[in-house]
DNA sequence: AGTCTTTATGCAACTAGTTGCCTTAAGGAG
DNA sequence: CTCCTTAAGGCAACTAGTTGCATAAAGACT
């Protein structure tokens, strides 16, 4: 279960309130780890019962903003869990799982056809989601990993380890996109 | 909600016991859509009650087994739902997130180069289990796809789209294996 | 001042998935 | 003919994730 770790690394790199985090949910390390703000904002009260985190309500603001930030024993916490060995998540798409229901639908017959008809243009659309997330990752790649960026704090991030995080999401869109290149034609009659 | 079509599906290529559904989970159909026994059984006994599979018990046989067979309706129902538009589903991968936390671990502190080994071992572990994996479904490509393969009967799925779908496990997996041998330099000192 | 909109937070109820344990029934070993 | 093992099916309790709606506070509109 990472949630809580994904939520203690964001606030490590950055403190912040749970909208903001929100936020870096819909990009950056949501991109390898997604939550609604429900579950961000129920991760951040059990990391503060466990004292993993601590908050402060923010003044002269919108709303209730509270600001958090990742305690010693936060760290700590990170620390143990990374080190423990995980296997990969099983993937899970829905497209492939389609596309069998599809191949088991006669070609020829009216619901085979249809559903052969709209795959195709399911395909096409979701190759056109990957192209255009592969396009943000590598103009990400150009702003923030090119010799004169910024970033000289004291409490910079590896840059060489969050590059090669970007070169996955990069590896993976591309595959994606090779591999709807590759079967659009076989839908094709 | 794709665990009940891909059940669907998989009666459909071929009716069978909840455990032989459970065995075929645990490779083909579920090498993009996996389930626990006790999902299989669950969604069983609701696809029956919607009346879109139906059960017999078998005789002269260990346990209680029981045949599934999909019935008219559930055909109909895969096909429904097949047409529909929907999203891939956001990535989900641990190892990233993980990657991401190490990345703000100080290199030269303990527990920084301590995670920094474990990565570099995690990587190449996980790069070990996707190259079997990739074996595994170039094998599958060779015995399944090639010139004189049989599979005749009058219900033979498409192969062509079977294919794809094996086509899409390979280029994912290549690339999680590209992946790794880019990056494992990085965690090198 | 009063209403409307936006931002931030949160509750409650639900659906999906996981884990540990249990029962039923057949086949085989002694 | 009992005991052990294996296969098949399933219950109950739990954890994770989703959805719809509610509330609080600040700013904008009139």
């Amino acid at each position: 279960m990472s949630l809580p770790h994904a939520i203690l690394t964001s606030l490590a790199e950055k403190p912040g309130s749970g909208a903001e985090l929100a936020q870096r949910f819909d990009k950056s390390i949501g991109y390898f780890w997604q939550a609604t703000h429900q579950q961000i904002y129920r991760e951040l009260a059990r990391l503060e019962e466990r004292g993993l985190i601590r908050s402060a309500a923010r003044e002269a603001t919108r709303g209730r903003k509270r600001d958090y930030a990742v305690l010693p024993a936060g760290l700590e916490e990170l620390a143990r869990w990374t080190v423990l060995a995980q296997d990969p998540l099983p993937v899970r798409d829905a497209l492939l799982v389609r596309l069998r229901a599809v191949a088991v639908m006669r070609a020829g017959s009216a619901p085979g056809d249809t559903a052969r008809a709209v795959m195709r243009a399911e395909l096409a659309r979701h190759r056109g989601l990957h192209e255009q997330q592969l396009s943000l990752y590598q103009g990400v790649e150009g702003d923030d990993f090119t010799a004169g960026s910024g970033a000289q704090a004291q409490n910079t991030p590896d840059l060489r380890l969050q590059r090669a995080v970007l070169r996955a999401g990069i590896m993976f869109e591309q595959a994606w996109v090779n591999w709807a290149d590759e079967t659009l034609p076989t839908l094709e009659h």
